[in-house]
RNA sequence: GGGAGCAUAGCUCAGCUGGGAGAGCAUCUGCCUUACAAGCAGAGGGUCAUAGGUUCGAGCCCUAUUGUUCCCACCA
């Protein structure tokens, strides 16, 4: 029934195998069932254009280990995964490439535009998703959803006539984002701030009244041609004659007022400001003060408009480049200076937004972000780690109204209907509409949703809402959300108030926050710098679970980590360690062996391995209950490479030698724990798991639908634990000496081990001959040994007789070297307990530690000091 | 201008609610011991950025400083 195992993990033969394996038996698939709790987590829906890149292996892998450690733990659990149509992006992929053809989006026309756009969607839309399973996801697929489906779509047409109805969605004219290459308007989030070196023009427009110039100054001198005014703070005492009055505005001729307003800052620059109200937010706001005309003079690309004959159909930076010579000639240029400023950008193809002022629509936030706060505030979503509560409660309360109308196709188009006649406007999760007042039919408003407004309905719309399903009743609220630090304004706090205005409730109890993976040298992974690792081909040389190990390990909630080739390699390696561990305990099976559980007649070891693997799947629980992944991770490296393969295993073999009822006993520990920690492992990494059980266990059900190991009471053997680590730490102090002394493993000598745990130091015989070239072990109250080096532990003198190797003098320099260490110990404790403070207020139990730590102390000085006594003579 | 993170062994990083500092890699010394050389047994290496403070006790808590990274913000 066991089969044999290949001398080294290949992970390519395996991953694909198990993957269908999995899928064929439907093991992904999550139910209702009452029976059960229910743990959801719903995926970042990756966007449709998108590759897998190294951020997106690292935020899968968490979230496949939480998922499937809670469906190991009883829960019903959902991992629902999907895609996301990412508007902008896709759209200008789709047009991207139509461009190579020569065809653009006016010769489609919309529909045959969507036809093309949807057509992509299938051909590529898809890719990704295979990707995901590359890395062993166990998602629900037969959930997948995508952000433009039909449940999806419904979700977002009746959530725009709800908000609309309320009062919560509004068009108007307001100043926005505009990207003059997307040709479309983005949402705050959407534009990135950077600095940019600049000029500081400074201008100087007349007085009408021939008194005078104002001398400004501006970093966009071409936004001169849409001043509607100049203002000044009103305290300034300056410039408090000419408020009120009117200036000429160079080339262009208008006239416009001086005017008053606190927003100006008297000590920056001249204190004197031009006012462009089309074209820049600030001014926007005062314009609307002092009711200042609005005058765009852009087009939709960034060139003048032809209403300035002079510099129509030039763009703005050459209209810049015109206009400063212009005004130069003209002399109302007093100075250039150097200047750097802030700049916004486009988040997507990185061109410099422009200010514009236009009809959209907007989302009311503030009404929305109140409970969202409350939610967080009141603990009913927390974040790990805490510290991004901040920034989400900072963006929360600082938050303006989201624009949500794009000028682009594939999206969501806004149900929103006018008349062409009479101006009405109807809003309707109907797919047409009839004018209500003329009767006639109404147009649709072309524009598209933002893309994320559909992810925004996400936790809850991929579940079936609106309707009141049985999915929706069940899995809603998810519970853990995973994400990167960098959505959380994009993303996490739009989900959060949508679900709690839809579905009155959070969408999720925890957000976990991981960082950016960066390249070895701590840089972004970009495309620019082509320093970005493709996850596919690390998974191809190193294996998925190598690649997930590798993620979750040493990696703290929220930190940023570094992608280090030789940390895949150790956790390859670390695969290959289970793998052949598993494969000695394979070859020394009997053919019909069968595991029923722990026998009566464990050994002493035994026992201390199954203790130390109870107190091990204790703590892993703990630490994934806390979201300490990286430090569960490092605790089953340890047990399965120290505890498990370099101690039990090694400890194993004499017995196994020895046959009969101890060898039996070590088989049946050997598989119960190697079972326990296939388990344990399994989140992490399912691949290798899967397969070592399917070669190891009886079970009829696959490992990644086995019981999670729990901390069991019954499991735990305090004495056992401590009589083995005697023997271990004897062991410890033997292979020391001899390696200090260079004896060679095959050189064998004679131990005589001088103790009052005699019984204890028997039961070990065998292994000191096996680990610690014993030729043969003696065991007694006392010896007297001339000429034998001595190992001391607290628990015994071993002596070591090889007279021919023993320098005297440098015997002695160690064991006075190890009385000082051990003096020093006991210095300490003393110290300690003899210090009043200490014994008043620390707790029992430290109290206790240090008393035992100081009686070993003085039990191992005890017999160091009889050592060199004997060795003096 | 506001906020946050990080600073621990040569390198990359862990270190959970404060109780004598850990891992991987690298280095050094031995070993092909029939699961594994992607291995085994040993060793060396740290004033936990600096200065104060709280505490019986600080890598961990508080304050300041330095360096570094990032986020947010309408100074034209």
């Amino acid at each position: 029934m066991k089969k044999e195992l290949t001398k080294v993990y290949d992970p390519k033969e395996v991953e694909d195998k198990i993957y269908k394996f999995w899928m064929d038996n439907n093991c992904f698939r999550a139910e209702v069932d009452s029976k059960k709790k229910p743990y959801t987590i719903v995926i970042p829906p990756p966007n449709i254009t998108g590759q897998l890149h190294m951020g997106h292996a690292l935020d899968e892998t968490l979230q496949d280990i939480l998922i499937r450690w809670k469906r190991m733990s009883g829960y019903s659990a959902l991992w629902l995964p999907g895609t996301d149509h990412a508007a902008i992006a896709t759209e200008a992929k789709i047009v991207e490439a139509m461009r190579k053809e020569g065809v653009t989006k006016e010769d489609l026309g919309r529909e045959g535009f969507m036809e093309r756009a949807w057509k992509w969607k299938e051909q590529y839309g898809g890719r990704i998703v295979e990707q995901l399973k590359k890395l062993g996801s166990s998602c629900d697929w037969s959930r997948e959803r995508f952000t433009m489906d039909e449940g999806c779509s419904k979700a977002v047409k009746e959530v725009f006539v709800k908000y609309y109805e309320k009062g919560l969605i509004y068009r108007g004219e307001r100043i926005v984002n505009w990207c003059p290459h997307c040709k479309t308007t983005l949402s705050d989030a959407e534009v990135n701030y950077e600095d940019q070196a600049g000029h500081f023009w400074h201008l100087r427009y007349p007085l009408k009244d021939g008194s005078g110039y104002v001398e400004l100054a501006t970093t966009r001198p071409e936004t001169l041609l849409g001043d509607t005014a100049v203002a000044v703070n009103p305290n300034d005492e300056r410039y408090k004659d000419i408020v009120g009055k009117m200036l000429v505005l160079p080339l262009v001729g208008r006239e416009i007022p001086v005017v008053a307003d606190e927003y100006v800052e008297t000590d920056f620059g001249t204190g004197v400001v031009k006012i462009t109200p089309a074209h820049d937010p600030n001014d926007f706001e005062v314009g609307k003060r002092h009711n200042l005309p609005i005058i765009n003079v852009m087009t939709d690309d960034a060139k003048i408009t032809d209403d300035y004959p002079a510099y129509a159909g030039m763009d703005r930076y050459e209209a810049r480049k015109k206009i400063v010579e212009d005004l130069d000639k003209g002399g109302f240029l007093v100075k250039i200076e150097d200047y750097s400023h802030n700049v916004g950008t486009c988040y997507r193809c990185g061109t410099t937004v422009e200010p514009k002022v236009s009809t959209q629509w907007f989302v009311k936030m503030k009404p929305l972000a109140q409970p969202a706060i409350a939610a967080v505030k009141n603990g009913e979503t927390k974040f790990v780690p805490e510290r991004f509560e901040k920034t989400y409660f900072h963006w929360l309360e600082n938050i303006r109204d989201w624009c949500i109308s794009r000028q682009i196709w594939w999206g969501h188009q806004i149900p929103a209907f006018y008349c062409d006649d009479c101006g009405e406007t109807v809003v309707t999760k109907e797919s047409s509409a009839v004018c209500p007042k003329c009767g006639k039919p109404m147009r649709q408003d072309p524009d598209t949703l933002d893309t994320w407004f559909s992810s925004a309905l996400w936790p809850f719309s991929t579940l079936g809402w609106p309707d009141n399903t049985e999915d929706l009743k069940y899995f809603y609220p998810t519970n853990t959300l995973v994400t990167g630090y960098d959505i959380i304004f994009f993303w996490v706090i739009r989900m959060m108030f949508s679900g709690i205005e839809n579905m009155g409730k959070p969408p999720f109890d925890t957000v976990l926050i991981h960082g950016l993976v960066r390249d070895s040298q701590g840089r972004k992974m970009s495309k620019s710098l082509g320093n970005g690792l493709d996850p596919l081909e690390v998974i191809a040389q190193y294996g998925a679970d190598a690649l997930r190990f590798m993620l979750a390990t040493g990696n703290a909630p929220g930190n940023d980590m570094r992608f280090i080739e030789d940390k895949v390699k150790a956790s390859r390696n670390f695969a290959n360690k289970l793998w052949n561990a598993s494969r000695f305990v394979l070859m020394n099976l009997p053919e019909d062996f069968k595991l029923t559980g722990l026998p009566e007649n464990l050994t002493a070891e035994d026992k201390w391995v199954i203790s130390k693997f109870n107190t091990l799947a204790g703590e892993v629980n703990q630490n994934l209950e806390a979201f300490e992944l990286g430090v569960a991770c490092q605790k089953l490296y340890d047990f399965i490479w120290d505890v498990y393969c370099d101690w039990y295993i090694e400890l194993t073999k004499p017995r196994i030698q020895a046959g009969g009822e101890t060898a039996k006993t070590a088989q049946i520990v050997l598989v119960w724990v190697m079972e326990g920690m296939l388990k344990l492992l399994h989140p992490f990494m399912p691949y290798i798991t899967e397969e070592i059980w399917s070669a190891v266990s009886d079970s009829d059900k696959p490992v990644m639908l086995s019981d999670f190991p729990v901390f069991d009471e019954k499991l735990v053997y305090k004495k056992e634990e401590e009589d083995f680590g005697k023997i271990i730490d004897a062991i410890k102090a033997v292979r020391n000496i001899r390696s200090e002394m260079n004896v060679v493993p095959s050189v064998k000598a004679q131990l005589f081990i001088e103790t009052a745990d005699k019984d204890v130091f028997k039961a070990g015989v065998m292994f000191f001959e096996k680990v610690a070239s014993a030729s043969s072990v003696e065991i007694g109250d006392s010896f007297d040994i001339p000429d034998a080096v001595t190992a001391v532990t607290h628990s015994a003198r071993i002596f070591i007789p090889m007279s021919e190797l023993v320098d005297k003098e440098k015997e002695l320099a160690r064991l006075n070297k190890e009385k000082a260490s051990v003096q020093k110990d006991i210095n300490f404790s003393q110290g300690k307990l003899n210090n009043a403070g200490f014994m008043a207020k620390a707790p029992e139990k430290q109290i206790e530690a240090e008393k035992a730590k100081l009686a070993k102390a003085l039990e191992k000085m005890e017999k160091i000091e009889q050592s060199i006594a004997a060795f003096s003579k």
